[in-house]
DNA sequence: TTTACAAAAAATATCGATAAAATTCTTGCA
DNA sequence: TGCAAGAATTTTATCGATATTTTTTGTAAA
């Protein structure tokens, strides 16, 4: 009997099988669930995620192109490497381009772009105020307001490389925040609201600065105080 | 008999056939070989490239995030288009991306910097100023020049994202001139080194604006004499 | 002649199996 | 005890075969 291997799960909306795994591993490595420089190894996955050897391998190729993998010819892959040096890259070019990228928007944004902005703020600030200040949450708003802002901007290949930059971003936001709240940013966000709808570029490309460099910062402490807490354990463990 | 599918070809250094089959096909596309918006049919590639489903697939992955390739799930993969707009935008950014790196590499260049620099400027005008304007040969030592004048930028992603529009930028400049001659570009790559030597970001930055933008012009202006020629031929096509 | 549908053909995505390469484990020797 | 050669194991990269989808073709009704 010519058994069927795609299941067809309903529950995932991708397409392809090589889209489910790359978007389980993907949100994989973003949450921290396999850890930087963890080994990725084909067998292995295969298991864990239900998948063969070709889907899994380009699903691997294209998080590599993501930088969220790396790959090795012969060697196999595993999970990018996080460093503080990294961060402070990402936090540096995130700042180039969504400058850039806010700027465009501004120039060419329409009466939709701006409602967009609105509406997306008003969720955004919905969240932000409410009790149970829930990260997950957070992050899709802080990401379609952020999106939002510089949809209006008509450069494929800025978009693209933004996207890619956020996203590393938000590695090291979730690794480190985990279960953090996110504290008053909300002033910052309103700023930046407030300067684009004023179509002021100079005003929002300085919040937008401003704004990056303080999330950043946060995140860097808090890499900071968990490496000295590893540390701790590594030392408490030698003197035992 | 067990047979052996990897024959080893000794001929190209690439060390797996996924390695070889990405390289080949990236070269035929950047050389136009491999026409804009052309289907890429795996069943074709696999007899054209040697190599079986699994490598081409996951060669044509990497393609696509270099920006060579489209791919649309369960509809295969395609060339990726190109058109005026796209160049512009490519330009832009380039700009944009060059001109940090620029920066950045002025400011923590070393000695060997410098050197490297003069060596590979030395070697760009060796061949601008030879009689047989060797294209090929042409695109190799300029490419080395412009990766020497960043070469110590510090930043990881810049470098990515600068290499990935380099090359994008070679396949406009290969598909439109395809035989041109390089014209007195020699120019503005000299004041391009004596400013960077001199390490003055401003004049550098400057210099590579326009050096760029230029060379962005004078493929633009190919670009569209081949199109309306291309429109003549379908003219004299359809009144026949 | 065009449109609509169904059958046929082609192409994609995927699997399981396997050769080659890398890594780990043994074991014999200085 | 240390270590090097090589045997065993694991892992990667790759192939050929096949289910599922998409595209093309052929045909009959409007």
């Amino acid at each position: 009997m010519p058994r069927t291997y795609n299941e067809q799960k309903p529950t995932s909306g991708s397409r392809t099988l090589t889209d489910q795994a790359y978007l389980q591993l993907r949100s994989d490595i973003i949450h921290g669930e396999l850890q930087p420089e963890e080994k990725l190894r084909i067998e292995h996955l295969r298991e864990e995620y239900g998948v063969g050897a070709s889907p899994l391998r380009e699903a691997l190729s294209r998080l590599t192109a993501d930088g969220f993998v790396t790959a090795e010819g012969q060697r196999g892959f595993r999970v990018a490497p996080m460093s503080e040096a990294d961060l402070a890259d990402i936090t540096r070019m995130r700042i180039l381009l969504e400058k850039q990228a806010l700027s465009q928007s501004i120039e060419h944004g329409d009466d939709a772009w701006e409602s967009q902005i609105v509406a997306t703020f008003y969720q955004l600030e919905k969240v932000e105020q409410s009790e149970e200040r829930d990260q997950a949450e957070w992050e899709v708003r802080n990401h379609d307001f952020h999106e939002a802002l510089i949809a209006a901007c008509t450069s494929k290949w800025l978009r693209r490389f933004y996207g890619i930059l956020y996203d590393q971003h938000k590695r090291y936001r979730n690794i480190a925040l985990s279960t953090e709240i996110p504290r008053d940013l909300h002033q910052e966000h309103e700023a930046l609201r407030n300067a684009a709808l004023a179509r002021d570029k100079q005003r929002a490309c300085d919040a937008i600065e401003q704004h990056i460099m303080r999330t950043a910062e946060i995140t860097l402490k808090v890499l900071r105080e968990e490496e000295a807490d590893r540390e701790n354990e590594v030392d408490k463990v030698a003197a035992s």
